[in-house]
DNA sequence: CGGGCTCTTGACGAATGTCAATGGGTGTGG
DNA sequence: CCACACCCATTGACATTCGTCAAGAGCCCG
């Protein structure tokens, strides 16, 4: 989506802090957004107060285009973060006259779908430590660090709506393969110790 | 999707009976299919056995496009099928030309991927009792039926996969809305008599 | 140094999975 | 047409996993 870039004209950048609201819940859609910088996630609320986290989006991820006419998720900063943004009917302009970025559009959305369709499985059928293992993998793929050192943006609250799970499930989870070995922990500072375990126990088919 | 029609040159009509693989898990991915008739299943299979359905696919939904170099899930009918066929490279060369066409393959796409994430939460946060009961409503919607009676294509192990759940747990469920009086069950004939209910025991926020 | 976080751990309970037995329908072959 | 067998659905008893509630520990910030 580095692409976005050639609209230049139309983008507007934004900065936000730690824990702001940036999309509410339900409301009309008018932009999408691409991070710069930081961390963001995107949050559903059930009427009762239980929370579940869609996706975390980091530098270079794009939120807010596969929308209908509302947002069905809110988007909120995890850490502070720098957007830019760029008004859905413009993207849907540009998509029209270039063709590279309307087939650029189309396969970022399928490979959105097939990451989504991943966690379906995850959620469905994958145990609490299988789900938190699979997450640290993730995370350490995302963060991108060839060092084994993981750097998380999110609280265990996070994670454990994201996970599916409670924050004490999440804790006991890192803990157990904190005792196996296969981790060090320290807060939101994760050492992977043994990857190859560490795969072992997502228990990932693909990837 | 209705528009893939004019490409009718390049279209393969199938048939299929019960229970019969129509995609391999894994194997290369050089085709996509539009149901005509009948029900399909997309399936991943963990090393363990433990299966997940990712899609029940009626008339007219569309399988196999939103994929990498391989299909990640496999697709096998749930009841004898017709299916359309069309050539995957035909498809993206028919998207080049054609910016209606291109513009409909994004908004599908865009709209399996909000359907996908209100699975999430479904998988993620929702109780047995509650994603039963989501499952009956969005079959009768997606079924169309404006009477009141459920023919569902699928067995129990079918929807327990597709679910999260076991067996069991859905027979159990759908026997305690029996016991509320919220349905009428006889094996895959489902009679809602209390679609109000029903919505409310599924708790969904949007629809 | 103290207050308020978040994280961690333990004890317990509830929801769901597992194992097993039974029942009811459907299809097939006699 | 009937009988049997098989498959699927259902139900019960029990086990396990995960959530809930509660307490305490560590850390960050004023």
């Amino acid at each position: 989506m580095d692409r976005l870039g050639f609209a230049a004209a139309h983008l507007t950048n934004l900065e936000f802090g730690r824990d702001e609201e940036i999309i509410a819940q339900g409301c009309k859609a008018a932009f999408c957004y691409q991070v710069q910088s930081g961390c963001v996630r995107t949050v559903r609320l059930l009427e009762d107060g239980r929370r579940y986290i869609g996706a975390f989006l980091l530098a270079g991820d794009v939120f807010g285009w596969e929308t209908g006419l509302t947002h069905d998720f809110a988007a909120e900063s995890v850490t502070p973060v720098r957007l830019r943004r760029i008004r859905l009917s413009v993207l849907d302009e540009v998509a029209d006259r270039d063709h590279g970025f309307a087939t650029l559009l189309r396969h970022y959305a399928q490979a959105q779908l097939r990451f989504t369709q991943s966690r379906l499985i995850l959620l469905g059928r994958k145990t609490a430590a299988e789900r938190i293992a699979s997450f640290l993998a993730e995370m350490q793929a995302r963060l991108g660090t060839r060092t084994r050192l993981l750097e998380l943006p999110m609280s265990r609250a996070d994670m454990a709506d994201y996970l599916g799970l409670t924050i004490e499930t999440v804790c006991r989870g890192l803990s157990d393969l904190k005792r196996h070995g296969t981790i060090a922990v320290n807060r939101t500072r994760i050492q992977i110790q043994d990857p190859q375990a560490l795969d072992r126990a997502g228990s990932d088919p693909v990837h």
